[in-house]
RNA sequence: GCGAUCAUCGUCUAGCGGCUAAGACAUCGGUUUGUGGUACCGAGAAUCUGGGUUCGAUUCCCAGUGAUCGCCCCA
């Protein structure tokens, strides 16, 4: 096989066969498949958001992965890095400027206002899952493709809101088996006392301009609040003693991240203040917040993050609404449960195999298989198999409980041969009282399951 | 977008400037045809791509591609 692939290829090369473009047997780069053997860790996922999603009154939503590529570059902000250097933008055959979503809210607004959802009772609640695209530099927990988990609440300001919701994202992690993760909180406040602070900020970053790195020294003026993030050293001493935007919040916002923190108190959730916490996305305001891994050999992963957006929805030309919402990375959260060892969701597997002997019970094969399915049992087979021996192999290697045999005899004789896979015990039964039967067995102890 | 490391069967690894690139696991088939697990036998299966150095490259050099790591940023 091998040898005509090279040979073929070689001979291609000779004659300059048409210059057929070979396909590339590799996905995108940043961009990789999710395999059957890691499905366990995202039916998890799905599972456990699910199910929380219900308990806090969310309904999922779903909305496209393209959208007007303006919707992105309006609502997160022309200055982020999301919006400047991030975002797969292309022009279709239209003429329009479009973009893969590289987040979950912008989106899910966008259909708030379309389909007239502020006439629900507020707030009003959604969820979203689903993939989500940034032309960035892939590294392990870090992809150009990821799927996000967003939970979204619309309509409602007060500060009780902003605990839950953080309430929902930290359930969501420990119910995943995630147990030690560290949530920081800030407030950035709202667009009037946010703009007297940068003001201030702006004045103390350019007193202290050479002291910063190079990076910071460029960001002082263009996006300041992000020189608090950085970690280089030198940055970190001058934000150390850089005014924080929690001491200056007008009245309003300070009432708001006050009372806010009394419900966190109250929720008895391990979450610290960072004030130096801003996000990278431009329609924050107020509440801020963010929750890491607790790893402490080192690498740590932001899981998710969040925060209030009171302006976003009227910016975008509907109804005034405050809203608050997070989002959590599926990949980096199935791969802080795979560093802490939590527990997969383990699906249903078929605990009886079905072997057929000969044409004519490999024809009734089919549909004693499909009886044995409609009436709730999982059934594994081989039915291109010729021989019972290498069916009885197969059927060891799946670990199943029992196997039917079904022979020329058995066939015309309306039975089936029902075998213990752990005894070796087997007897014949009439196809009758098959599953009955097979229910019975699946049930009783002396099935041993072995084979994990 | 910048820097670093790496790249061999499906998977994990071995190897060497040279002639059939080795092994394990997995897969498929067989050990007398209607009975599995163990054992034995057999088969298929790889040097990422493109250049260069060389008599000769999987090995050395360059570029591309990808992965991982550190920045940047974020989920």
């Amino acid at each position: 096989m091998v040898r005509t692939k090279k040979v073929l290829k070689k001979s291609l090369k000779k004659t300059k066969v048409q210059a057929v473009e070979p396909i590339i047997l590799q996905t995108l780069r940043g961009m990789k498949d999710i395999l059957p053997s890691d499905q366990p860790y995202w039916d998890q996922v799905r599972r456990v958001t699910e199910r929380l999603a219900r308990d806090y009154g969310f309904f999922r939503m779903d909305t496209p992965i393209v959208e007007y590529a303006n919707l992105f570059t309006r609502t997160i902000g022309e200055g982020t890095d999301i919006v400047e250097k991030e975002m797969y933008a292309f022009t279709t055959r239209g003429g329009d400027k479009v973009a893969l979503r590289p987040e979950l809210t912008a989106g899910n607004c966008r259909s708030y206002i379309q389909n007239g959802m502020s006439v629900f009772p507020k707030p009003v609640k959604i969820f979203s899952t689903g993939p989500v695209y940034r032309y960035d530099r892939p590294q392990e927990g870090r992809y150009r493709e990821h799927y996000q988990a967003n939970f979204d609440a619309y309509g409602e300001i007060d500060p009780i809101l902003d605990a839950q919701v953080i309430q929902v994202a930290y359930r969501l992690i420990q119910n995943l088996g995630i147990k030690s993760v560290q949530i920081q909180v800030n407030s950035i406040g709202c667009p009037v006392c946010r703009k007297d602070y940068r003001n201030l900020l702006v004045n103390y970053l350019e007193s202290k301009k050479a002291k910063l790195c190079q990076d910071c020294k460029r960001r002082s003026t263009v996006n300041p609040l992000r020189v608090l993030d950085c970690k280089e050293d030198k940055c970190s001493q001058v934000s150390a003693s850089a005014p924080q935007s929690i001491n200056h919040l007008c009245d309003e916002c300070r009432t708001h991240f006050k009372v806010f923190l009394e419900y966190l108190d109250e929720l008895d959730l391990p979450y610290i203040i960072n004030p130096r916490l801003v996000r990278g996305l431009d329609y924050y305001t107020k509440t801020v917040f963010e929750i890491w891994s607790g790893a402490e050999d080192g690498k740590k992963h932001s899981l998710g993050g969040g925060g209030r957006y009171d302006g976003l929805i009227k910016s975008m030309g509907g109804e005034d609404t405050p809203a608050i919402g997070f989002a959590v990375g599926v990949e980096r959260l199935i791969l802080e449960m795979k560093r802490v060892q939590a527990k997969p969701y383990k699906a249903p597997r078929p605990r009886v195999f079905m072997a057929q002997l000969g044409n004519l019970a490999k024809r009734k094969s089919l549909k004693l298989f499909s009886e044995l399915e409609k009436n709730g049992i999982l059934v594994a087979e081989s039915f291109g198999r010729g021989s019972l021996k290498s069916q009885l192999k197969v059927a060891n290697k799946l670990g199943v409980d029992l196997t039917l045999i079904l022979g020329q005899k058995e066939t015309l004789d309306g039975t089936a041969i029902v075998k213990n896979m752990a005894t070796g015990v087997q007897e014949t039964v009439s196809v009758d009282k098959l599953v009955e039967l097979i229910k019975k067995k699946l049930k009783a102890d002396n099935v041993v399951v072995y084979h994990n």
